[in-house]
DNA sequence: CGGTTCCTTGAGGATGATCAACGAGGGTGG
DNA sequence: CCACCCTCGTTGATCATCCTCAAGGAACCG
């Protein structure tokens, strides 16, 4: 969880509706808001000139996006998305810069914060160039993977979606997850998935 | 600039010289300090199976580095090598955590850092996965310019530094900037490159 | 000079992208 | 309940691109 509801209200945060696929905040346009999520789930994207996507990021219920934006006053570098209905907490840029100077152990966590996301960026790097498609596959399955359990669960995304997350197309996750089934890395049950 | 030199030398710093090409920490080694660069340049990068090289950043006089992997208690995702002869700070995690807990202006400068580590990642992500071999070139280009200044300046990283950086390979890399010539997009003079 | 390191070129091959078409499932409204 | 639509999954053929491998040349430094 992160900044206390009560507290962001007492600043003057407001809550919002976003229906599925309705965007939060375009790609390159001037950081506002901070935003943490109580319902739903938001995706982070660019889109090459072709049209061509790639995932920079899903946050789910409890969790901020856009704050490094924030922090540095700068555009946004990627567009954010419903990614299922949502209900946001949002927050002006303002009231969240006073919240952090005024409470010491929430900036402290966000440091944290920020520093667990660099982490993860950094990893993902490393899994996704110079590597190969099963790699690349493996690696995102892995990291939505919350634990290290042992038992297969179902993989809750489309193929599309992974083949956005690792920056390859939809007809090459479909064959290496063919391929995954037959070496027996991965089950499929009509067309779900288990990892 | 970072951290205060008597400030940090107060809190039990020390300095250390590194050779070129000398590891100062390993991937997947537990982080155990905080190192800030008095002189040189430091390359953090990974290595796939096959030995190529992903060059996840420079950092150069006055910057520091792996604080990530300090502050959130894992080890490093990526190697740190001595880019070039270096001076470096070095002090204990203990240290470092106990001197962002007692300055407040400290913490918060490591905030707005680590907000702008995480905004370059995300344009380097957007630049590199789904780009075409010319438009990660000249991503890293604009990145490593400090400044928008119109004047061509020398790009002084070898073709294998860009290939390592943009995930690429050496000799595709020659042949994009054999065509970036030709189109007057760069300048060479024997064999340095002018952008 | 002699040895590195870096740059360059060509030929060939592998791989993933692209294009096109179809199948399967789920939900909605008549 | 059926017909339709829409999204998602699947397959095959073809193509372009970048990688790979091999060889040699240029620049630089002690």
């Amino acid at each position: 969880m992160q900044i206390d509801l009560d507290l962001l209200y007492s600043w003057g945060a407001v809550t919002k509706e976003y229906k599925k696929n309705e965007v939060i905040f375009h790609e390159d346009t001037t950081a506002g808001f901070y935003y943490q999520i109580l319902e739903g789930c938001v995706r982070m994207f660019n889109a090459n000139d072709k049209g061509k996507e790639f995932t920079q990021a899903y946050f789910t219920c409890g969790q901020s996006f856009g704050e490094p934006a924030l922090l540095i006053d700068k555009e946004y570098p990627a567009t954010a998305v419903a990614f299922r209905d949502c209900k946001i907490v949002k927050l002006s840029k303002d009231n969240f810069l006073k919240i952090l100077d005024e409470y010491p152990f929430i900036q402290k966590h966000f440091l944290n914060l920020l520093a667990n996301r660099i982490y993860t960026k950094t990893k993902l790097a490393k899994d996704i160039i110079n590597q190969k498609p099963e790699f690349r596959i493996i690696a995102f399955l892995n990291a939505q993977k919350n634990c290290g359990k042992d038992e297969k669960h179902l993989v809750p995304y489309t193929r599309q979606e992974i083949a956005n997350f690792t920056g390859l197309r939809v007809e090459t996750v479909i064959r290496v997850f063919s391929r995954m089934k037959e070496s027996n890395k991965i089950e499929m049950v009509n067309h779900k998935i288990y990892y």
